[in-house]
DNA sequence: AATGAATGAGGTTTCATTCAT
DNA sequence: AATGAATGAAACCTCATTCAT
């Protein structure tokens, strides 16, 4: 009965030994995004969140030590597959190919649930810096410099600040897409390809990295 | 706790006729605006804007319908700012000269109260879109539009487009700027630059549109 | 408009300016006293205070920061009947009378509302020991030493230590007696006696210091 | 949560009738005292103390209706080492020693494990008075009673009376000193043993019972 | 016998808003 | 016009207890 330490760190509280404790954290975290896509900031408190997952709030409590932790557990789960899109950057030896790729990442992760990415993006700047989404954040800023120093790209006085700058502008134009509920995700490459080829100091091509919408991981 | 309902146009309830109304008026929204910064969106309540404002509860609530009404009249306050120093883009010719001072224009917005500008995009985003938000953001949009058709740039399949992206790519970065506390407008508006340029298809001149720092307007 | 301070002390966190606040103020502290009384620690819940004392419970919350606050205030209104009645010890020159009329004070405290009494001795070992409570039982000790000090009381090695000790003889024989619902207070101050001056070192006068009943203050 | 009725007995459920079961229980049991040794009465809750033991909430309720019932039992617990010790009072044929060996069980009790004697004072007088705390309060008195009506005593007119004051003075004055963190057992016991025999009416032997700190029982 | 996930009543507290003065 | 005391819905969270496994 190893005692689960509660640090105040949005972790779960109790590591879900059985089966069904872990569906019910499952539903409680897809709960919690449910709500945010329907009622947006306001509709979401724990108690709407632990009926909407049909468990009691005392259940929720038992995995999440405050709201804020299941939240925190919510930009884990969706920030977790958009890293996983942007790995892929990491086999690609061409550097503009690779920045399209992560490009490619960050829009399907915002077109994956539009509206909760734009919500969660609030979150995660309201939220204390916590180790987890830190970590994600410093794992994809480290991808991202790692592709920046490829040979094929003009070299970067200070990577960190290009890193950051590459990131915000991906991030601004891709959430604005979302906001505007734009839906193609191959134009939208397209154009933030030329920014960020334009800031780096190249020449994108063209038409994008496969030519086609289909090649956007995750788009499927 | 009968909510009032919000008809869409959450505006001062009354129009301060004396210059007397005009100052508390004045000094409310300061008041949130100083909350705001100093404590964030938590420590942002009515009650506590009264207070720090020198007025009672009662006073505040007599010149803004709701809450949400006060923080409108904080945005409106400070995005007219940011319109006026835009404004000057349309007495420029050049079309690469006007983007310089748009881009000049967001990034002085942003440094003015850095603080306060990037808590306030949370509030936009989450408000309801008001009448005046919204007027004061396509007054935004027309002037970039009008710069973007400068003959001097490269004409844009669709114009309204790229003026979100535009947008979008200048206030992704600048906030990110703001949240990592960066200072220099100067090397900010260089790289801003940078991307707008490339996403609108011309190489920008490289010191910027002045050569020198003090050319920011409302820097000083 | 000067901001009250509210630093954690169990102090009202407002001060009532208007004869209608103050009102509140004393029925909430009543309702308090009552629902003690009545229902023990396990009934003494804030909503509980609040719809016993006619108010909303915004209202308590008004005047008092948190629960313990207002515990601290009730303990500080009745703790301050003891203390008056314990003055009179200072002006008696004699200090075994003077020691009776503590005893009486301590006694005529715990007569006054036995069941109340009873249970804000729990109440104030619970809680923190704040600024308030110390000063009052500070302010008890030193009237308690003073009268040690007389010179037909024998010399005290340890006049803290004998402050301490008369105070825990006091009231342990009091509260037992308020537990086991004893009421003649002649009796009970007559025994108290013996302890007390057996503890000091000095034969009492058998009969009490005024040899009825109606010498103890607030026993009408 | 449908409330068990509690009838009077918070006794075990189940006798444990195996060794297995009766460790389970002690640990149960003991690992409520440290809790409450280590955090009070906030800290001292059902789940807490299972963990602490090292078994699950289900086990807990097997062996105790509610958590009254596993109060009472480390209540009972405690106080039947007191009575063991007070025991010895009755083979003592005079009175004084007979006192003062009270006292010292008292004291012995008391700094034990001064923290838990100290907060389950608190328990007992809050819990519904359940039969097993009764009963072992009624040996004491007895105890007490019988030591009362030595020879060598004055007479008291109602014993009963004197035996809850003495238990009175002795709890109100040993606690006091637990408060204080006060660790001399003999200084108290000298001074407990003035204000008994005060009380009672005679002299007492000034140097104590024994003469040394280590004739107290359980001191050991 | 034991487990531990689940329950949910009820606790404390906040804060936007109203309205008598 | 202004005040500020009062309101109360609703938020977050705890913990004694149950019961399916």
């Amino acid at each position: 009965m190893a005692k689960v330490p509660v640090d105040g760190r949005p972790r779960p509280r109790k590591a879900p030994r059985q089966a069904r404790s872990l569906e019910t954290v499952k539903a409680i975290v897809e709960a919690a995004a449910r709500i945010l896509e329907e009622g947006g900031h306001a509709g979401l408190s724990t108690n709407a969140v632990a009926e909407r997952a049909g468990v009691s709030i005392g259940s929720l409590y038992q995995y999440f030590p405050n709201k804020d932790a299941l939240i925190g557990a919510l930009i884990a789960r969706e920030t977790a597959l958009l890293i996983e899109d942007a790995r892929r950057a990491l086999d690609e030896p061409s550097g503009q190919r690779g920045i399209a790729l992560l490009i490619d990442a960050c829009i399907a992760h915002q077109f994956r649930r539009p509206e909760l990415a734009r919500l969660l993006d609030f979150e995660e700047a309201r939220l204390p810096l916590d180790a987890g989404t830190l970590e994600v954040k410093e794992r994809f800023a480290l991808i991202m410099a790692e592709v920046l120093g490829r040979a094929d790209l003009p070299p970067q006085e200070d990577v960190a600040l290009a890193t950051r700058d590459v990131v915000a502008i991906v991030k601004g134009m891709v959430d604005a897409a979302g906001l505007d509920r734009e839906t193609g995700a191959r134009g939208l490459a397209r154009r933030v390809g030329k920014a960020v080829s334009g800031y780096l100091g190249y020449r994108c091509a063209p038409p994008g990295p496969l030519g086609d919408d289909f090649g956007l991981p995750g788009s499927g």
